[in-house]
DNA sequence: TAAAACCATGGAGTAGAGTCAATGGTTTTA
DNA sequence: TAAAACCATTGACTCTACTCCATGGTTTTA
């Protein structure tokens, strides 16, 4: 699949597909034609940007992303303690929950409130 | 109250306290003593921010924080829908909840996976 | 087959949200 | 009372995550 194709299946536009590639976040092979200089995305690859886009989304960066990917596929990742890592992003995602809830919860409040006034005066 | 204590109550550095005040996020009243030129906080201001953090964690963004505390104060902000402008906030809130909690549910079921290889492992 | 659409690379530019440093007053404390 | 701790302002700086050129090849399409 080309950039384009998988950009238009995702949402996120080729410049930053390109930019997450730079990243290590998803990879390409050189094109079937040796023609042109084309990435070739394999079909998985969507599945993948829907994974990174959700955590994005969420608030992951780049870089814990990255260590993250890298480690699910390679399985080791040297010294390094995964389960710590896991848990502080583990509290985070929770944390950002919570913190959304409770936003979440005044907006309705608020809105609410509005189409009470509304009720009030439309009437008039 | 000052800076000093506000930003201890609030865990938010005084760098952040005085840029939130410049966009208006929050406000102070000169020092009661002329002789210096200290902010003073009301009490309420440390509600007010845990209010920001909150909705700042969540994803909103300082404008939309300042639009929403101008709305919630004055009431009023001329032609402005803030049905709309409430409803595509609260959309985002709900997004951001359900990608966490997908990325959540990813990430414990990488550490139940982890959990699991261990217990295999340690016996030995 | 020529224009339109697509792709590549490299590098500059942008937006948002702080953070830091320099300089110089004011309070608090040992 | 002097050092330490606090506060103010201005302006530069950082970091993250893109986004936007400019330039130049390749495919697709009318």
């Amino acid at each position: 699949m080309r950039i384009g194709a998988l950009s238009a299946l995702t949402g996120l536009s080729r410049d930053t597909l390109r930019f997450y590639e730079k990243q290590g976040l998803i990879r390409s092979r050189p094109s079937a034609e040796p023609s042109n200089t084309y990435r070739d995305y394999p079909e998985e690859t969507a599945e993948r940007l829907r994974m990174i886009s959700d955590a994005r989304d969420a608030g992951l960066s780049i870089s814990d992303l990255k260590t993250l990917l890298d480690w699910m596929e390679t399985g080791d990742l040297g010294a390094f303690d995964l389960d710590a890592f896991l848990d502080e992003r583990i509290t985070q995602l929770e944390h950002v929950i919570a913190t959304a809830q409770r936003t979440l919860d005044i907006l309705n409040g608020t809105r609410a409130a509005i189409t009470m006034s509304d009720q009030i005066h439309i009437p008039e």
